[in-house]
This record gives structure tokens, sequence and C-alpha cells, in this order.
DNA sequence: TTAAGTGCAAAATCTTTGCAAATGT
DNA sequence: ACATTTGCAAAGATTTTGCACTTAA
């Protein structure tokens, strides 16, 4: 992973220290192009971890904008990287989201913006959430059938 | 509650036993217009009600269609009611629904379309999740803050 | 009668919290 | 040095499973 000093870097301009957990959890991250959860972390992680830690990571990286929830499909809020789109704090993600039903993975789709729609001035509207779902490319082609 | 026939006649319909718990289940849905989890209805029974068995209801009713899950914020999945629009098996929920962030509920906005959207072809697209969340008029109206 | 539904006990997950020790800057 | 991060233990919450008993149709 040659992207070492990238995770270093959005470490550091986050105020946060360059531990290796960290660092192994945002490659992590950039090597998947889809959400993943605490669970699917520790799984995935080399070295044995804590739990704990994943969690405490993974919320120290939401407060600072690194990572945002991303779906939560099921059992576990799952997490992605913030794409240049991200306006810093307000986090109106306003991209969609794609979860596969067979292989539970979930996309971020940074190209699709979410379409609006209008409330009834009812509602007070601060953030919006598009999750398409249904079979992935990778599911499709080792699935003969549709 | 005079829904009770109609409560009935939608158990019946699906197969399902006319018991207690699950009456008073489906009633508690026909009382509100936002989603409850299965925390939510063990809360509002009066009659005092095993977690276990309300799970099972639900996982029932879901199968059945006669709910769909609205939402699954933070911790817990909730459900809401099947529409009319609620095409039987193929559950596409093409509406919206909004979670408070202030009392956590969740809202089945029924006549809000979900706007489509074209994916690439490297996804096929079975199910439309939108969620919007900010405040709801309840909260609004308590809080003099915006 | 008999399949569906219930209740209890128990376990598997997921997530949070507290505190002492270790680590990065 | 000092705030951050970690690891362990423990607890709370959510959800699932197994089995015997009850109940609606």
């Amino acid at each position: 992973m040659e992207d070492k000093r990238l995770i270093g870097d959005l470490l550091s301009a986050h105020g946060l220290k360059k531990t290796p957990i960290r660092m192994e959890m945002l490659g992590l991250f950039m090597d998947h192009d889809f959400a993943l959860s605490a669970s699917d972390i520790v799984a995935k992680m080399t070295s044995k971890r804590d739990r704990v830690t994943v969690y405490r990571a993974l919320s120290s990286f939401e407060e600072s904008g690194i990572l945002h929830r991303a779906s939560e499909d099921g059992q576990g809020v799952k997490y992605a990287l913030c794409g240049k789109n991200c306006p810093g704090e307000a986090h109106t993600h306003q991209h969609a989201h794609f979860i596969c039903e067979e292989c539970n993975q979930t996309y971020c789709l940074d190209d699709v913006k979410i379409p609006e729609v209008k409330l009834s001035d009812e509602f007070l509207v601060n953030r919006v959430n598009y999750t398409l779902s249904g079979i992935c490319k990778d599911c499709k082609s080792l699935d003969p059938v549709a």
C-alpha cells in the first residue's frame, strides 16, 4: 500500500495520531469501494485487535469527518470514506449508496447525486439518505440466474 | 379502536392467526404515523409481553408483507405498515421516510414519491430507500431554537 | 387435531463505558 | 510531559435459537 503517506496526512490533518491500528483501518477503507462495519473491519484486520478500539476509532473518524455513515443494513452501521464532495462539518452526504442483497456490501455511488424532493413545512430537513439495493456487479457475474 | 375487524382481516388475509398480541401490535402500527422498533412496541404494549414474541411477530409480518422495514437509524430496525402502494411481494416501497433527529421517530411520507436515478448497468436495482432526517413538526414546536 | 404462536432460558452479537497502561507528538 | 489511544473487563441492548406449552382455526 503506497497510500501510507496519504493516510498519515489524513490523520494528522484532523489532529489524530498515526497509530498502527488507525493506519490499518483507513487502509482498509481505501482498499474497498464499499462501506465497512465495525465487524467487517475486525475480521479483515491482520493483527488481532480489540473491537472496542475499532468502535472508538470509527467514532473518532466520524467526528473528524474522515468517515461517514453510509448505511445501516440489517445489523450494524457501516462507514465509508468521505469523498471530496463532503462539505466539512455539514455532512449532507449528497451521494447515493448501493447495498448488494447477495453479498451485503455497500457501495458509495459518489457520482450519483441525490435528487431533491420538497416536503411539507412540518418537517425541517437536515440530511438526506438515498440507498438503492439489488445485485452488484460481482454477484451478477457469479449468478447465472438473474 | 374500531379497526379491530380491519386488523383481524389483515391477519387472516395473510394466513396468520388473530392472537391478542398480534392484534395489539398491528393496532399500535395503525395508531402511529411513524415507524416502530421492537423495543418501541414492547414499551407500548399494555399487557407485558415477551420480546421474543414481538421479534417473531415482526418477522412474520414482514414476510407476509404486512410490514416493511422503514428505517434503521442508529440502533434497531423500525417497521411500518405497508400502504396500498406496496405491491405485494415486490416490496419496492416507493415512498420516502423521515426520521426526526430529536425524538427519533420515523414517519412514512406516503405521498412523497421517490425520485428515480439511473445507475450504471453494473448494478441491478431491486429496491430504493429514500430517507430524510431533521426535525419533525412536534419537536419544532417544542424547540424555540431552530 | 394440529400447525401456528407463545414464553422461558440461554446464547450470540453489537455497542458503550470506566479505568489503568501504553503510545504518539 | 501530555493528551490521545489502547486493552481489558464488564455491562447494556438487540436479536436469534431451542424446546415445551398453549391456542386459534
